[in-house]
DNA sequence: CCCATATGTTTGGCCCCGCAACAAATAGGC
DNA sequence: GCCTATTTGTTGCGGGGCCAAACATATGGG
């Protein structure tokens, strides 16, 4: 904050403009390849129908998708009443295929996936909290991606790369601020990943809350809720937030730090520097405070040593777990309050948690939120689990084909 | 929240659409007036240079605004250098005119505002804050409404009704679930303000905070600044959202209800029944309190009381005001983490405040804040004051004509 | 008074979509 | 097995909307 002038975005130069015809058909071709994208293999017919064009548009429109390679045309499924039976539309995965890597706290993942969802390839491995450089865990992930690349079909085009770092990231060129939990600051991960894969491609890098949202909108429990909260729990608590089908980034992508808004301001100091930020009481290391964990284990295998605790029945571990719960779900009623969501999805630490959470989050939460928008939010656990946000790193490496489908042959031509 | 099956928006429903030629016709009007609306007359030339339209595109489309009734030319601006000069186009205020709204807690108030944002009239009237039902309150309304709207230019045509009401309202129908400082509750505004009106206009019904956000987002301090906050301050706090310059409004228009997110789970008990609400500690009750104002006079004006004896230099009244900004700055704080937010404007009780508060606001949001989102966010006083929200109301209400100017046309040609 | 300059105006063409007529492929009835 | 109804792909034509270029017009400066 500060008291200047304010210069944000000031007046006439960022306002919307006019749009001609090729914008037009730009946006039917990503709205075509979008839904078959995620819906998966669907028919002439009922594109026509859905989408509301004219059968000669949208034959027209695959026909121009086809021909970029990006979708094909199967026979038609085993037909259903009378007339011309509709082939079934599908895109190809190896039309558009993304590298997809995640930062986390207690692991690094990467993927290579193609257009319609398609895993050719996953790998996932430990890396230790101890403080390990981002030079040292880039090198790792090169390491992990090269044999993947590599291996995909031979007419598989890599178009870009997509990366989650649970951390406060700048969206414009992949700087990560803050990544308490990683121990990093200020790192420009997209520069580094970039020079390190050495691709053309342009790698992309956000927030792992975000690219959880973002997986679970496309393809998990939120698939087509166009109002969700994702919550990432690890050693902290972030959220990504879909509003109205699309992210909620806020001016440079930082949106999404509830983790640290305050929710009590006797409670305990945060990594932060602050006090009684909501992870404090709702994150790992309350998990480990309120459920018995001694320090010494604390930090290593936290959810783990709970797990086992809890299915076993130990009353500390459920007494603390339930604990947590309930901050948990009194921080959910705050955002449901400030959001008004139709669903909030709970991953990371969470989703293992879910069965023993459930009930002390929802009471939390029907406390803090009011009737109004309490009634209209759902609870969930996640749907893709540990992999969210490694999904939603390859949509959002895939959303760049998606928005543009022309693009990569244009400026081939050009 | 409950637990049952997600059922919100699921899937193929509801997804983006194809969109054909005159989709683009309208999307091309809408800009062109809404540029002419917010940034008042401007050239041909300069429209042809900002829009990206041709020349003679630019020409069609004012021709048919002007056809329209919308929109007039004007002789060119004193010339600039050599070259044929350009003629001024500006919006004709009675082309489009609408009747705004605001039911505020101490207040309502009134005014016909034409496109471009012309105010043919507006007056305001207290509203005792004893309990007033709000038949009686709608009744005022209309009292106030009818010779504002016999006074338009005989030309002039109505063309909606856009009301504010200080409560969580549903935007589908203007349905108030609750106003707990008018003291309502379950009460269908927008049907009973349109029954109460007799127009045939159809009548939006939204939040106070969300309408003062699109003010001050349209024509008050954060004019063009496409991420801000407007935290209107009444009996107790609302926030109006803009994100990438649209409302954000959540999934049935509920969001933005900071004033009831807990920061303070030992606080003071909240009139939505909670302990701890944000507005328990910043809001109007939290400055009596603080502020040393006893509570015969509470309620009555509290604002006017600390005013005063603030501008006397009374030292209990300074400190009061000082701790209600440390607990405002910290829930925005809070804001500026979850949304990263430019900009943060303070309206309502806290626009006269604000150079009492200004120090203590900064400090408690500086210190809630992450650095990333903190240094891009600046905080602000309302530059329209206490009109902000029926101003807004009148924006939402021309939204309508902007939005598809050809609309009325083709209503009444069908 | 003429020229350079900038901008409105007019005309033709292209892109993109819808419409309608026709062709093709299936199910069901006889 | 053939015929018909039905549905959908295909093709050709037309219209809406935008752009580009040529031309017309209005100003400032020499």
């Amino acid at each position: 904050m500060n008291r200047t002038q304010i210069t944000a975005g000031r007046d006439a130069q960022n306002r919307p403009r006019g749009v001609a015809a090729e914008e037009l058909r730009r946006h039917n071709l990503a709205t075509l390849l979008e839904r078959l994208h995620l819906l998966g293999p669907t028919s002439r017919s009922d594109l026509t129908a859905t989408m509301g064009l004219n059968r000669s548009t949208i034959a027209d429109l695959i026909g121009e998708l086809a021909g970029l390679g990006l979708v094909e045309e199967g026979p038609a499924q085993a037909s259903s009443g009378p007339g011309r039976p509709s082939p079934m539309v599908r895109t190809r995965p190896d039309g558009a295929t993304v590298l997809a890597v995640e930062f986390s706290v207690d692991s690094v993942a990467v993927a290579t996936v193609g257009l319609g969802g398609h895993v050719f390839g996953q790998v996932r491995e430990p890396r230790p909290r101890a403080r390990v450089s981002p030079d040292e865990t880039i090198k790792q992930v090169a390491r992990l991606a090269r044999p993947l690349i590599e291996s995909l079909p031979s007419d598989a085009s890599l178009t870009g790369v997509g990366a989650g770092v649970a951390g406060v990231t700048r969206r414009s060129d992949g700087f990560v601020h803050l990544a308490p939990n990683l121990g990093w600051h200020s790192v420009p991960v997209g520069e580094m990943l970039s020079a390190e894969l050495g691709l053309d491609q342009p790698v992309l890098v956000a927030n792992e809350a975000d690219l959880g949202a973002l997986a679970e909108y496309r393809r998990g429990v939120g698939a087509g809720v166009p109002h969700l909260i994702y919550l990432s729990g690890e050693a902290g608590i972030g959220a990504g937030i879909i509003h109205d089908g699309k992210p909620m980034l806020g001016a440079a992508g930082y949106a999404g730090e509830a983790g640290h808004t305050l929710v009590n301001p006797d409670g305990h100091r945060c990594r932060c520097g602050a006090r009684g930020c909501w992870e404090t009481e709702a994150g790992e290391e309350a998990l480990a405070r309120h459920a018995g964990i001694p320090e010494t284990v604390a930090g290593v295998g936290v959810l783990e040593t709970v797990m086992t605790r809890a299915d076993m029945g130990d009353e500390t571990a459920l007494a603390g777990i339930a604990e947590v719960g309930r901050w948990l779900g009194l921080g959910i009623g705050n955002l449901i309050n400030v959001f008004n969501p139709q669903l909030v999805v709970l991953g990371g630490l969470y989703h293992p948690l879910f069965p023993f959470l459930e009930k002390a989050v929802y009471a939390g939460a029907r406390l803090a939120a009011l009737d109004a928008p309490g009634d209209v939010a759902e609870i969930a656990a996640s749907g893709l689990g540990p992999d969210a946000p490694l999904m939603g790193a390859a949509e959002l490496a895939l959303s760049e084909i998606i928005a543009d489908p022309a693009r990569n042959q244009r400026t081939q031509a050009g």
